[in-house]
RNA sequence: UGCCCGGUGGUGUAAUGGUAACACAUCGGCCUUUGGAGCCGAGUUUCGAGGUUCGAGUCCUCGCCGGGCAG
């Protein structure tokens, strides 16, 4: 079977297609240029041919998709436009929806793929409605990451490493990669390296550098701030003009229209309930009444139990059991029944 | 002007006359397929000038600064 696979450069990629190729498919690499030269970490011509050096080693051949423009357009835009409203973004959903799995997929399609693969830590399941699952236990979860792809192309979806534990995945890498450097795995979002994201938004927001005020919970002007978009929800860093008294600080709320960053502690974060917009399903269909669900609203979140209830303007209304630590506007809130991605939606205001 | 308090890292505080400490901040590292968070580590401090003492953040004198009372 003809099979694209999105090669990134990096370790996982390579050796999803690397699986692919040991169990005899015709695998072609497909590689995404997005990122401008200008903001990135690794320049985009040392990527490519780490990925063309990867095709030689497999033997398979390698394309390059320019989506440049486009992913300044529709990705790095509404990071800048995230900021600008005081929320926090999660370009790496936006980019699966839109870039892997929407031009790559589409190319990759066009030029006769029946399936498309990607190094992702995630499993699907065939069935009258395919399912997205999360990895087997001990690998890492990207579900989180894949909420917003289009649910009709999941039935053509690989995930070859999603299937296999981790130290399989070690000794996989032995053999099918020998030798294989993987890139440092440090890095911020991926298209903007450490200065590249201050440089962005320099570009990118009017009169970035205006300060304003940080205040506390009841109001109190606590000190200054050198810009509200430095600053995100659930944040302790940068906050030193107002710290020194009771004890750490977390930004609680940025309020662009006053320029004013909240503050307040720790336990001021937790909240229990919040609304999310343009929800995307998965692996149910769109749900007309309440349902209960875990919630995970952060890669890094323990998801937790919640009462999912859709309302008339399409929105959701998320309930937990419990208070949660820092439900941030901007951010994906994501479904889990068990194993079971159901779906997800974006944070868009808290209600407490 | 008189009297009374107080002045310790960037901030808030601690230290019977005996190695100046804690929290927050800051910096560095780890973690990490988003932003945060979290974990580990580090640097930095006694308002000034004299004096008493083996030894002063601590006691004494003067000064400077801040606050209070008296008017």
């Amino acid at each position: 079977m003809k099979i694209g696979v999105a090669l990134s450069g990096g370790k996982d990629s390579s050796l999803a297609a690397a699986r692919l190729v040991r169990e005899g498919h015709q695998v072609v690499g497909y590689h995404l240029l997005l990122s401008p030269e200008r903001y990135s970490a690794i320049p985009p011509s040392v990527q490519a041919g780490k990925v063309r050096e990867i095709g030689e080693r497999l033997g398979i051949e390698i394309r390059f998709i320019d989506g440049r423009e486009a992913f300044r357009r529709e990705v790095m835009d509404a990071f800048a436009a995230a900021y600008r409203a005081g929320e926090t973004p999660n370009p790496c959903v936006l980019c699966n929806r839109l870039f892997k799995f929407g031009l790559l997929f589409e190319t990759a399609e066009a030029e006769g793929c029946r399936k498309l693969a990607t190094g992702h830590y995630a499993r699907t399941e065939d069935g009258v409605r395919p399912r997205l699952l999360k990895p087997i236990p001990p690998c890492r979860d990207e579900t989180y990451f894949l909420f917003a792809i289009p649910p009709g192309r999941l039935d053509r979806l690989l995930f070859p490493l999603g299937g296999i534990p981790p130290e399989d995945i070690r000794k996989l890498s032995r053999e099918l990669l020998p030798g294989f450097l993987p890139p440092p795995v440090s890095q911020e979002a991926c298209f903007l390296s450490r200065t590249g994201l201050r440089r962005f938004l320099e570009d990118s927001l009017p009169r970035p550098e205006e300060p304003g005020e940080i205040v506390d919970v009841s109001g109190t002007v606590l000190g200054e701030h050198p810009g509200c978009h430095f600053y995100t929800v659930g944040q302790r860093k940068g906050l030193s003009s107002a710290s020194g008294k009771r004890g750490p600080l977390y930004v609680i709320r940025v309020v662009p229209e006053s320029n004013r960053v909240v503050v307040g502690e720790k336990s001021d974060l937790r909240a229990r309930r919040f609304r999310a917009v343009s929800p995307n399903w998965l692996s149910i269909p769109p749900p007309d009444d309440p349902i209960t669900a875990w919630t995970k609203i952060r890669y890094t979140h323990p998801e937790a139990e919640s009462r999912i209830t859709p309302r008339e303007d399409g929105s959701l209304e998320i309930e937990f059991t419990s208070p949660q630590e820092a439900p941030t506007p901007g951010q994906a809130a994501v479904f889990y029944r068990h194993d079971v991605l159901l779906g997800g939606a974006w944070i868009k205001t808290v209600d407490g």
